[in-house]
This record gives structure tokens, sequence and C-alpha cells, in this order.
DNA sequence: TTTGTATGTAAACAATGTTAACATAAGGGA
DNA sequence: TCCCTTATGTTAACATTGTTTACATACAAA
């Protein structure tokens, strides 16, 4: 919604919109300031009026990202309706859905690239990357009830952290075919973590088939 | 050992060193060049004779990268003489030692940027990056004599190396801070895989005593 | 109306990978 | 020895990056 020829009005809003539907559709590499003020009908150095630098602009991108991958994962965890287990087991799913339809997105949050940037935001506002927290929390509640072993918190939760993001690297990052296995992959990895941390000191429910055949002990 | 003042003699060779001794200090973004023909004492442009790109000089060194992996990694998982859970858990921690001690080649090898040569690569030469060979075939080995739990080879193979994969990714991509944790997490990682892919059928002996303490049944 | 501020443009920079035209050395026949 | 080809290196120039500087335009408040 231009005012005129000249001011724009919102260019700021428009750049920060463009990137962030680039993103879901390119690599990040490929986003340029020449892709932003071409999209925009603007000269290529307009946006040093909105933004300090180019990483400026993506520090916004990414905690713009951090926001939707929130919202995606952290209420699965949180739900207090859906038991335990099947909370992990729903987000893990949700996990590795999520970086295969945003693969840019979430090499941009989870990369190395703006690692300094994810650090000041993560660092600064506890809440922007809530998925953490709340799968440190769902850890501690699941030790609590005597689901889980009792162990440091910090340390399963990485452990959880770090093989769904494993996965989820090897998968978008084209390493090895195994994309289209990721659902099967998913259920084992699954498995093998739920047999690392479950503790067998109370009967565990679930209303998830799949979970509840991995309870029931097998021959 | 130049030849004279203008022809070098073994610019190529002497390109891939210099090239190869940054990425084990610096990052691979960093590697312009402009670094090459400085430390070479060349112009900027004589790379050209000796590489079509800069990519092929990457794929060269992303060669040679594997090559150094599977070095370090695979005669450990194909050791006949080391009982088998124990190649599998001192290939866990030699694996995340290496990706600590070379962060930068890690990431060149299994990253995303340079993705389409090390298809390349493992699609050509089977042989170049042996270690996920030599994993499978030693969780194919674990499942014939009974201490793996029967399953899809490549699955439970993936399972497990995503699994480092991820948790090396964590730690040297700054996710966290972790790197000084690693040691614990490398065990509990091993552990959780375990549980996860272990069988109850057989004796399973080891020499290392942690992994001895994980298989002694615990109340 | 004037004047300051916000927001846009154009032109220029340096750094990057790359190419084209030219220069130099080495080696193999005649 | 001389000549020609080939290999290897240099210089100059390009386009593409992000970025800065000087200038232009619109708005808004005095």
């Amino acid at each position: 919604m231009k005012k005129n020829d000249y001011h724009h009005g919102n260019l700021k809003e428009e750049f920060l919109k463009i990137a962030f539907e680039f993103i879901h559709k390119e690599d990040v590499d490929k986003l340029t300031l020449k892709v932003l003020s071409d999209a925009t009908g603007t000269s290529r150095s307009a946006i040093y009026r909105h933004f300090s630098s180019k990483d400026a602009l993506m520090e916004e991108i990414i905690r713009q990202g951090f926001e939707e991958f929130d919202r995606v994962t952290s209420p699965m965890l949180r739900d207090q309706k859906t038991p335990l287990v099947d909370r992990f087991y729903n987000t893990s799913k949700v996990y590795i859905e999520w970086a295969k339809e945003n693969p840019n997105l979430y090499r941009l949050l989870f990369g190395r690239k703006y690692a300094y940037i994810r650090e000041e935001i993560l660092s600064i506002k506890e809440e922007t990357c809530d998925a953490f927290g709340a799968l440190k929390c769902t850890v501690e509640e699941g030790q609590e009830k005597g689901i889980l072993k009792k162990d440091d918190s910090l340390k399963q939760s990485v452990i959880i952290w770090a093989s769904l993001h494993g996965l989820a690297s090897l998968i978008i990052d084209g390493f090895m075919d195994v994309a289209e296995l990721s659902d099967e992959l998913v259920d084992d990895m699954f498995q093998s973590l739920l047999a690392g941390c479950i503790s067998n000191k109370v009967k565990i429910i679930s209303t998830i088939p799949f979970v509840k055949g991995l309870l029931e002990p097998k021959g």
C-alpha cells in the first residue's frame, strides 16, 4: 500500500514479509539485497533506512522463525490434557515434519551461519525459544511422575533434542536418501529414546496405538 | 619447492595443502581465493590453471576430508578383536571427539553447503565414505549375533548416525552451552541408543567399565 | 511558510569468484 | 640450435555481493 511513488510507507514490513516468504521457498544464501529491492521496486540501498545491515534484517527473520517454530512445538509439549509420553511422541513427529516443510528456515534457526544472532536472541529473551524450555519442563515432569528415569534433566533434554536435530538435519541436508523413510525413522528414533529414558516404576498410559505397542513388554 | 620465480612446479598440491590446513583452523567461509593466492605468492587467478572453479578445489578438500574421517572411524568399527558393543561405544566417543577437533571440516563434510559435491563423491566411490558402510556392517553383525534386535539394518544405522550427528552439530554449532558437557552427553546418548537397539537374547560382553555398567540390570 | 526529520535514490567502494588476453618457461622435434 | 606447442602464470576487466556517502524528496511540526 504505497502512499506515493517515492515513499512506500510500510517498506520495513514489506522487506520482512518478502524475506520471510522467500526463505520458505529458497535457500538462505540466495536471499540477497537485490532480491528484496527488486521485489519492492526500490533501490538497492533503501533497506539501510530500516535496518542497519543485512544481518539486522536476518535477526528479525530469525526472531520470527523461532516464534513460528515455538508456535508449532511448545503448545504440544505443554498440553497437560495429553498423556506425557504422547506429548513427546507428537512433538517428535511435528518437529521432523516442520523441518521437512521449512528446511531453509530450520537451517537458518539452528545452523552455524547466524549462530551469534541466535545466541543473542535466546539469551536476552528466554521466551523467544520456548521449545527447549518446554522440553526441559516436560522431562522434569516425567521424572517427578516416575515415568522417566531420575537424571540430569538438562542432559536428558539435550539427548532428545540432539536426536531429533540430527535426524532432521540428515533428512533436509540430503545426507543419504532417507527422506522417504522419515516417518518410520521418527518412530524408530522415538522408540530408542523411550527405551533409554523410560523408567519402569509406574504404569504408563498412552492413547496412541504405536506408543502403546512400545509400552507393552514383548517376547 | 619452486623451480623458478615464474613457475612453481607443484602449485596444485600447495593450494590443496594450504586450503586443508586453513579449514583445520578457520571457517570454510573465510577460505577465499585471495587467501590461497597470498599464501602461495601467486596471482588471484593462478588457481584456475589447476582447478576449473573454486568448487572443484573444494571437492578435492571434501574428498580428503572423508578419507581423514574414515581413517579415524572405520577401522574402529571393523576391528574384530574388540567386543561389538565396545566398538560402538569407542566409535561414538571418537566421532564426537573428531567433530570437536575439526568443526569446520565436519561441517564441510556433512553440512548443506556442498551437499551436491558430497553426493557425487559418495555415489561414485563407495569406499570414499566407508564409515557409514562400516556402521551398517557392524549393525548387521550385531543382529546376527543376537546382540541387537532384528530390524532393518539401514534404519537402525541411520538412527545411530543421526543421534551422533545431532549431538556433534549441537556442540560445534554452538546451540546451547553443551560443549563442556559433551563427554557425559556421549555416554548418555550411547546408553539411550543401547537401550533402544539391544536385544536380551544373549549375554553381551564388554571390557569397558562404563559399558559393563550399562549391561548389568539395575534396580 | 519554513525547517527539520524521515525516507528514498544514485554513485561509488571493496571483496568475491571468474574470464579473457597476454607473458613466460619447458620440452620435443626439425 | 631454432621453432613450435603446451603448460603455467600474470594483468586487467566483469558481474555480483554488502555497504557508505552525498544528494533528493516528502511529510510534519513550528
